[in-house]
DNA sequence: TTGTAGGCGTTATCAA
DNA sequence: TTGATAACGCCTACAA
């Protein structure tokens, strides 16, 4: 690990000429720049991060401050900001809460402040005003993703339109006992896109002219135990009062929600449509009906913005971003509301797993016009 | 974001005695180093890590290279090793090849040597003799968390008895057509656990008496779509010649596995018993009889020891460490062999799902002894 | 116990 | 096009 003027030494120049030729600054002539370059590569040099940050200000590096990482959403989110920040040449330092909130303290007041980040991504977190207030004095760009956070802008997709799109898809097939299978917010994670789901299936329920009472919603709390439980429990009732449909908030609920199906002895769609959100990699062997989103694409988008501005970019992004399109995708998971009569005596034949073919469902109502950049799928 | 001789000024003393105080350094008296911190703290001052790491060679980071984020195993590693780091003060600069493994050289040769960090945690991955070399001119120490990797010390399960173990719960239930499910080395991730694993598998089969052939291995990949096909061909055989028992190399292929059998028809574990490996957070909800590892506590391990060394501590582990425990979980999927006569004339009974219940069954067969603090518990 | 001053490795300013 | 040289902000002998 050469220093800058051994190279100099070497190349028979000055340690400017060093620096602004490897840099790509102008001033240098092409017969030293390549002297310099070809000397420093035989050398094995690169430059101390430390003294040059300490020297521009810049330290090359941003920061991703997640709840948690081994969750679907952040870890492909972290995934898509890496992605984006090596092929810029900068690093990536993570500061994960592990899902206990504690040290989140330390975080804030000690890591993120140190200089050691030149700008900052927030996964899908409620901030404190303090911390709000604290971000802001850094002075340092900062993105969300996931959730509208007061006060910051974000990338995310709509998720009320998500859910809306997701519930019209079980009531274009005639579902009308329909629940919402809702998630928390553990780990710190913001509450508004629980809440935003939420509303969003009571949309379209409402607007289908259903009730939607207490019974309407299964708390999941985002996890396949929790969700595979409380549907257990749901699916358990009297066949003509159980819910013929299910809207799950997250895909990894969803997969609870056919589990239980199945260990209830229930065909799946034809005794009950689950459809989830996100897209996780396993709905496709669940045969998961879903709204995809894609957290890599949303990561990358932020290092983006983030970049952008810290290079001056022209035409800087600055505001709030647009939203991020999903998608529904057909699968087998759903499938006509199985007429009332039947559904009592459902569930009869033999050696059927999870999974049920659908005998050709398909969406009867078109996803609504206005639905931001929604489309629809088979897969 | 003021600096160190501001604080100093408002204290009324030398920034050196700034510096010791907030470094709890000795040769500051009680009082001065009480007002010190408090005029500090009231400042929001926090040292510049550039400057400090200039000054003193110390990056208070650490590296963490993984081949991709977004995979059960690295998470939850990664997410241990945050842990550790955190709360001893240390940053984690993530380093991830994103799955391509392009990439790969500007990781090496750019970011990790820009002494931005004061040691590396590598997950589970090839290295390349030449990125061997570069490491270990880093002068910086390197840990390996996931499998052995040749010149390097590692932290892992002992991955052939890990997987023997789960073969002999199979044999000793009276299973004999038992299949591997074997993984293999996608993302550059290292070639040596899906060997060790499958040596593991032929070890036990063999000492069993029983044949190895190339019908005895299954490759899923590690991937649940893979794992699925693959085991939906394997069981669409003739009922008297297909496999009873499967041995899955990963947890995830096992949910492949697993759902495979239900859309045969098969019951599980009646018709065919299936084992993993890792207990994924997603096994419970299975059912799935597996052999738990824990990444989270790999990470930490492996952090600890780096930090260990960093700070010179006593008794510094700088050794290849001990083995990490794997246990056994018992649930549903595993039970004794069908009957031969039985295995025919299977999957009759209505709707049931991915998940039968075994009634009953256990282990029949103690678990090896000298196998490497191996335990079994039900759960 | 405290202060002074040099150095850590680069970058940037200003001359040449 | 190049080269001195002063920051950058902190740490730490060494002196007091």
């Amino acid at each position: 690990m050469p220093s800058i003027d051994e190279v100099a030494a070497r190349a028979g120049v000055s340690t400017a000429t060093v620096s602004r030729a490897l840099r790509g600054r102008a001033g240098v002539s092409p017969d030293t720049r390549d002297r310099v370059l070809a000397i420093a590569d035989a050398m094995g040099y690169v430059a101390s991060s430390s003294a040059a940050g300490l020297a521009t200000g810049r330290n090359m590096a941003i920061g991703v401050l997640v709840p948690v990482v081994h969750r679907w959403y952040f870890s492909s989110a972290i995934e898509g900001v890496d992605r984006k920040l090596r092929s810029r040449g900068y690093d990536l330092d993570l500061y994960s809460l592990g899902g206990h909130g504690t040290n989140r303290e330390r975080v804030f007041h000690r890591s993120m402040l140190r200089k050691r980040i030149d700008g900052l991504v927030v996964l899908c977190m409620a901030l404190t005003d303090e911390e709000l207030a604290a971000l802001h004095a850094l002075e340092q760009p900062v993105i969300v993703v996931g959730g509208p956070v007061e006060g910051c802008r974000h990338i995310s997709i709509d998720d009320r339109a998500a859910v809306r799109d997701a519930t019209e898809h079980l009531l274009g097939l005639g579902h009308e006992r329909i629940v919402h299978l809702a998630g928390g917010g553990s780990f710190g994670i913001d509450f508004s896109v629980p809440r935003l789901r939420a509303a969003g299936f009571e949309d379209a329920v409402a607007a289908a002219g259903l009730a939607v009472g207490p019974e309407s919603t299964l708390f999941g709390d985002y996890a396949v135990g929790t969700a595979k439980d409380v549907v257990a429990r749901a699916l358990a009732g009297d066949p003509g009062r159980r819910p013929t449909g299910i809207v799950a908030s997250s895909d990894e609920m969803a997969f609870g929600a056919l589990l239980a199906a199945a260990e209830a002895g229930l065909r799946v769609p034809e005794d009950v449509s689950v459809i989830g959100i996100d897209d996780h990699e396993f709905s496709e062997v669940f045969g998961l009906t879903t709204i995809r989103q894609d957290p890599i694409a949303a990561g990358e988008r932020a290092a983006s913005i983030l970049l952008a501005e810290l290079e001056h970019e022209p035409g800087v992004p600055t505001d709030q971003p647009a939203t991020e399109p999903h998608e529904l995708i057909l699968r087998r998971s759903t499938g006509p509301a199985p007429l009332l009569a039947t559904a009592a005596s459902g569930s009869s034949r033999a050696g059927r797993g999870v999974i049920e073919r659908a005998g050709g469902h398909a969406a009867s109502r078109p996803m609504g016009a206005g639905l931001n950049r929604s489309r629809a799928r088979t897969v």
